[in-house]
DNA sequence: CGTGTTTACCGCCATG
DNA sequence: ATCATGGCGGTAAACA
């Protein structure tokens, strides 16, 4: 059964907010095929003209139950459809029905218009955040977020952001090494710093296609379990001392350093989007305990994952 | 918080 | 001679 994506747009919406995500799932689906049907839809079904002018042709707003996931794109045009009591009742019942509901950019003010967002996380484009903070002080604005999960609801930044929040939702669905593939399709950084993050020098290195980059991918498909230069070079078929040294000489870093780079990167990428906690983070990315986990942001990052954590009100 | 154990890293040297 | 490879042992760091 593929996931049922319905894209809502709107007059004057911004069109890379659709765009971008439409065109990571298209690549997801031809990557695998039958997992994505996607579907725009308007308030008014025709054609529907963005805040560039150029224009889409859009279907009517489908009915609550036939779509899995709903995506709203942003624009100057959410205004006047966050107005409209129809609409909002739409939403709701929408809401009643499906899986999941994600937002980009300005897109998040439909969404808290309707009271969705109540006590949750959320984001939007930065230059929003002002405005809708004064207008929704019940949602818990994220504004230095590339994108947000919390719970059934996933909202982005601005524009651009829309593609990071559609490869979220992709390796969601099926699988990070799936959403990575789209990612360097779509050529584009897949889990870019957000916010405070730094600059990641493994997903440097994971882009140069290197002699490692397979091995690199075994074990960020595997991180839960270990991973011991012995066991990597056996898998490179060198030696472990020869291995070590290509290695170094390859990534700029040495194996161990490596993988725990790995770890502590999934791991910084779970707590920042929310929905996990600490000790699952820990488990799933291969730490022994939470204390470990500790000690190893702190010698890379600089901070606990306590810094990083965002505490959600409904994890999934 | 110390302490024994394991692991990673690296310099050095041998081999082909 | 140069280069890729690999083994050994010491040191430091991380783990238990």
């Amino acid at each position: 059964m593929p996931h049922r994506i319905a894209g809502i747009v709107f007059p004057g919406f911004q069109l890379l907010d659709m765009a971008g995500p439409v065109a990571a799932f298209e690549v997801a689906e031809r990557i695998v095929p039958g997992s994505y049907r996607w579907r725009i839809a308007a308030p008014q079904a025709g054609r529907v003209v963005s805040s560039s002018g150029v224009a889409w042709e859009a279907a009517a707003l489908p009915r609550a139950g036939t779509f899995d996931t709903l995506l709203v794109a942003g624009g100057d045009g959410i205004d006047a459809l966050a107005a409209e009591p129809r609409l909002q009742r739409w939403l709701a019942r929408a809401d009643a029905q499906c899986e999941r509901i994600a937002s980009v950019c300005s897109g998040s003010h439909w969404l808290a218009s309707a009271g969705l967002l109540d006590g949750r996380c959320a984001t939007t484009h930065w230059s929003r955040t002002r405005q809708f903070t004064r207008r929704h002080p019940q949602v818990r604005w994220q504004p230095d977020r590339i994108f947000v999960r919390d719970g059934r609801f996933w909202t982005s930044a601005g524009i651009s952001a829309g593609i990071d929040l559609a490869l979220a939702l992709i390796g969601h669905d099926l699988g990070e090494a799936v959403a990575r593939r789209v990612a360097r399709q779509l050529v584009v950084y897949y889990r870019r710093p957000g916010g405070q993050s730094q600059f990641s020098q493994l997903l440097e290195m994971e882009r140069a296609d290197g002699r490692f980059a397979g091995l690199l991918d075994h074990v960020r498909g595997r991180l839960a379990e270990r991973h011991s230069v012995g066991d990597l070079a056996e898998r490179a078929c060198m030696s472990p001392r020869h291995f070590a040294r290509a290695f170094v000489a390859e990534t700029g870093i040495t194996p161990a350093r490596a993988v725990e780079k790995l770890r502590a990167e999934a791991a910084r990428s779970a707590l920042e989007s929310g929905g996990e906690g600490v000790q699952q983070v820990a488990r799933r990315c291969g730490y022994a305990n939470p204390e470990q986990m500790r000690r190893s942001f702190m010698r890379l990052f600089g901070m606990p994952p306590s810094a990083v954590r965002i505490r959600t009100l409904r994890p999934s």
